[in-house]
DNA sequence: TTTGCATTTCGTTAAATGGCGAAGTATAGT
DNA sequence: ACTATACTTCGCCATTTAACGAAATGCAAA
């Protein structure tokens, strides 16, 4: 449903959600991060975009992946996060997310996600 | 901004007033008439579309006439309004919303208001 | 099988949102 | 000037939503 869609996009987490995606999959923990938000927030946010066919989810083991969906998917779904990614891929705070991205990368994601427990 | 857009897309109200505005420019009665919601409901959903820039109002003595924007709108607002008219052109109830707006424009417009303000 | 851990679900709370009617504004007609 | 009227603004209420922490789930390693 194409309400689904709009809904999900209407919150300016998920919408970070979904750009920092088009680095590749990510893990649960690893948005938890960037996002600085509680490990449940961020699941029901994903849970969300899942909803509106937004992300694919994929599970490993423990953990869960996310990802833009592929090709298949409806063109409603193609176009909204074409035009997301192209009304928001210059504004600074998608770019530092970017950044921050970058060295959350880097780390172990079994030690991001452990030091989050623990808080 | 870009999240103004967002947010003003995910009310289905709002995104039903954006399609029965490809007929062309509506008077705030008319649309308050063909949603069956108060005027004052309506004409907060199109301020909150003009903010987001998804329509521009144009006065005419008391009446206070919206339209889509022109092609000198941004180009996230153009993509915008392309995306929900591609997704929703063939929905069941933006299809009845355009059977009733023939018949409310065949309407004399001054006669509307009349009949809203008796309620 | 017991423990540990990544994620989700649930329950709660505070804030945002959509709805209404009443009051306010501005313009047209008498 | 006064009244009628088209719309907006304001104040209120009900519902939704985003956030959290605690508890539940599901998997892996010990």
């Amino acid at each position: 449903m194409f309400m689904n869609i709009t809904r999900a996009l209407a919150d300016e987490n998920r919408v970070r959600a979904l750009l920092a995606l088009r680095q590749g999959e990510l893990c649960v923990c690893q948005i938890t991060e960037l996002f600085g938000l509680a490990p449940s927030t961020v699941s029901k946010h994903l849970s969300v975009l899942y909803q509106a066919g937004l992300v694919e989810p994929r599970k490993e083991g423990r953990w869960m992946y996310y990802q833009l969906p592929g090709k298949d998917a409806p063109e409603a779904v193609r176009r909204a996060i074409a035009w997301v990614e192209k009304g928001l891929s210059t504004d600074p705070s998608i770019l530092n997310d970017q950044q921050m991205l970058k060295r959350i990368l880097q780390e172990d994601p079994a030690e991001l996600c452990k030091r989050q427990t623990r808080k």
